[in-house]
DNA sequence: TGGTGATGTCGAAACGCTTCGACGATGCGT
DNA sequence: ACGCATCGTCGAAGCGTTTCGACATCACCA
């Protein structure tokens, strides 16, 4: 394979000269620079990309930080890469998976470590994410995919799940609902201190209790099964429900195919709308869900935008961004019947 | 950060013997090891990756080779990847994605040339796939996800269509059902040289033709409407198939909800089998779905080691591996019901 | 006891690029 | 016409490793 000297010796110059035509870093003739590629051609030169991380301490490759185990963002993650992946590479950088097991400190402070990613990306954050305190001791540039409890002075694009519940009620009351039940991701989550199931709980108590209805909310294990017996207690409990907000894909298919058992149809005497969930799952719905898609895609690319900015020193403020789900109404939202 | 010219020093020996210390290339009394390992413990030493792939022409580092536009695996994509990246931490080597957009082999050769990977993994396999030939005439070491029509002589892991349709018509047959019709990807898939739409098709109709059952299959868009139609369709041209098997989730969902539509109880009235799909889709029906899984942790896994054996110049054999989809008995296939 | 072959360590040369200081050759204002 | 800044290029010094040849040292066998 051709390197620079190569290139330089054809085209007569140094190499020096050779990496300022390349980089422009400094000015180079038009007859020599056109030279230099018409050598480069010739040759098929294409620069090292090792040898150049090397010499210019960047490595213009970004780490993608996930754990294993994976909770709620699942359904979207591929969308999220995916996204990541490709505004990476239009920028000129390389997204490179960094999965993390048990020892989550320990494996990624060897992976910061080892100098080969310019800048992080974290996603999965809890409230209280060690990960963090790590990435900030080590002055790694770093954005958050989601955010910690207290995240001022931090990178983040995190969903909004506060406009997004506003939104999702607005719907539902618009369309005459003020018996709306939530059901959401796990008590294990909220316990982990997963950020979706605890912001997305705190947004609901609060506006419902704004505008004065009542607060009926469930945690809810990532099942069918456990979202069918969710509705049975929930309307056993509540039998004035009319609308149900869930946040927990494998739940709400549950609840809707034991709703059909009970014989209350979807959305004739009960409208589900399903948060932070995709189209492509909304598909799979008979009738089709009414859904508030994750913002995956717009997360991933303000991500990796941000915190190449911020490698490039170029960043003027930190990144705060939320992005609420976009509502798409179908067919499991309708208004309220009168009995 | 620490060098090795730094623990070098610490240590009072030169920085080879570090570098030997390391990697045992040459051996080290245990007595200067000793004093090494202190030295890099106390300066909290890690090798610079960068570095060290300069230098010794192995960046531990696997591409993935992705299409932007997403054809059928989509779905179990996710686990794909997960599995490869995991796998390829395991052996200590560093999962780097490549989205590829529409100048296929200039794009692909580019980041070949820029020599940041050690070997490349395919995904999305064609039939004919320039792709292929591109990496081979450039000496990369690549492993197929999937495999093109000719991959004699090349490394692959794909799904074993054949196997899989002939276990999902050993279900069927078994439980007594003999009107078996075909749904699978759109024709628009089949004319792009996609491998699984390819080969599941040409399956079918011989493991049908072998055991004298008529051939009847349909290809479909991945939406549910085109499910629903297909159904709508195939029941006027043939109204006594018995059981369906699916390949195309979206199309399987539509086709649930045309079935219930027309009053066709499943799996009473008709059995359906989803193949090439995923528990976590099959949990979102109801009935919950019989189906049979695409091994996509198995081929992340059995892809990437190849791949390093084959970097690494330990391989023996190329790989042929092909897995088929596991069955997974849930409520859709039923024995058939005598008239 | 002298030659032989490991064994353990060192210094220096890569690896392919970026970047810094230097230095003629220009162009400019006065 | 003279100095001075700017432009375009060069050579050399890194970047932090690996790897190669060389060279003592030591044990061992003839």
């Amino acid at each position: 394979m051709a390197t620079m000297n190569d290139v330089a010796k054809l085209a007569g110059v140094s190499v020096s000269t050779v990496s300022y035509a390349l980089t422009g870093v400094r000015p180079v003739t038009p007859e020599t620079r056109a030279r230099i590629h018409a050598a480069m051609d010739e040759l098929g030169y294409q620069p090292n990309a090792i040898a150049r991380s090397l010499a210019s301490r960047r490595t213009h490759i970004i780490a993608l930080l996930f754990p294993g185990i994976e909770l709620g963002l699942s359904g979207t993650a591929l969308e999220f890469v995916t996204s990541a992946a490709e505004t990476a590479r239009e920028e000129g950088y390389h997204l490179m998976l960094w999965p993390i097991g048990d020892d989550e400190v320990g494996e990624t402070r060897n992976l910061i470590h080892q100098q080969l990613a310019d800048g992080v990306l974290v996603m999965e954050v809890r409230l209280d994410d060690p990960r963090v305190d790590l990435l900030r001791e080590s002055q790694t540039p770093f954005t958050l995919i989601g955010r910690t409890a207290d995240a001022a002075g931090l990178d983040y694009a995190d969903i909004d799940f506060d406009t997004t519940v506003r939104d999702a009620l607005d719907h539902l009351i618009g369309l005459g609902h003020e018996r709306i039940a939530f059901v959401s991701h796990s008590k294990a989550s909220l316990d982990a201190g997963y950020g979706p199931t605890v912001r997305a709980g705190e947004a609901f108590e609060r506006h419902m209790t704004e505008r004065g209805l009542p607060v009926v909310a469930r945690h809810c294990d990532e099942s069918a099964d456990a979202g069918r017996a969710v509705v049975s207690e929930l309307w056993h409990a509540h039998p004035d429900i009319t609308a149900l907000i869930t946040m927990n894909d494998a739940a709400t298919f549950g609840a809707m195919a034991q709703l059909a058992d009970d014989g209350r149809q979807v959305p004739r005497d009960v409208s589900v709308l399903s948060i932070a969930s995709s189209p492509r799952v909304a598909a799979l719905s008979h009738p089709r869900l009414t859904t508030m898609a994750a913002p995956g895609t717009e997360l991933g690319r303000s991500g990796v935008r941000s915190l190449i900015e911020r490698i490039e020193g170029s960043q003027s403020a930190t990144l705060h961004e939320l992005v609420p789900c976009r509502l798409d109404i179908q067919a499991t939202t309708s208004p309220r019947t009168k009995e």
